[in-house]
DNA sequence: AGTATCGTACGATGACTGTCGTACGTCAAG
DNA sequence: CTTGACGTACGACAGTCATCGTACGATACT
């Protein structure tokens, strides 16, 4: 009963993991200067989100030295698939169509934005047989 | 001091807002009765999740009756729209085109699905200045 | 009228989150 | 060696969620 369900990451630890990813491995005093930036919290709060992370192995440590060096055990990538995997189970009866047909008739993405969506749409139309 | 933040439904109150949705103005039975089929929960959880709801503004209630009557106040579009939303700002830095990006590259739509999603698009390139 | 059924209100509980503060060990500088 | 700065562990706590059970009023059946 190691791991019962597919946890993922809360609201305050996908702050954590943003720095890790664009910082890369970290010790925690590292991570709470960069972290401080965007919203004050106490180091032992960075540490024990840490922590927290650690059990539910989102994220590494290597504590071969005084101060652990924490990196991430999730790519950002895979993050935001599983979330959004997690959403559209949630709210589009797991359709991710149906999640991208919404996303894109409401947001208010500029015309390039809406030509590169469209690009990488014709080549995935190719691509995948 | 009536709405600090703007609230999201949970998991569990949207699996209501769902039956709501499809069913309409309905009692806590009807109500219990379909959700049962789904997620075996009592009655009076299902009752308590709607009044909850309704503290939160989430679904209107008519008490005329001795069976009060529950609606939703939250259309479905406006839900995935807000979830859609948050999503994007707590994993994509707000950018709901680079939401779209990753749902795409991940996705195993269909050809059909494909196509219909860039229809949309070229739809909405031409529609929005 | 008396009782069983249905309905709502609400307290209690356990899990999880996010946040701190304190305890305590280590390491370097005086 | 002593002490102060730094590091990790961890208990505490308040807020939210999801779930029940109990209390109690209203309705309906006999």
């Amino acid at each position: 009963m190691s791991k019962k369900v597919e946890r993922l990451p809360t609201a305050a630890e996908l702050k954590i993991l943003k720095v890790l990813w664009e910082a890369g491995p970290s010790t925690v005093r590292e991570i709470h200067e960069i972290h401080k930036k965007e919203k004050t919290v106490r180091y032992t709060t960075v540490l024990r989100l840490l922590q927290n992370m650690h059990d539910k192995n989102f994220v590494r440590r290597d504590d071969s030295e005084r101060s652990h060096i924490f990196s991430a055990n999730l790519t950002e990538e895979e993050t935001q698939t599983k979330l959004l995997r997690d959403l559209a189970e949630r709210v589009f009866s797991g359709s991710t169509k149906q999640l991208v047909l919404r996303a894109l008739s409401t947001s208010r993405a500029s015309k390039a934005e809406l030509a590169e969506i469209r690009e990488l749409l014709a080549e995935s139309t190719h691509e995948s047989g």
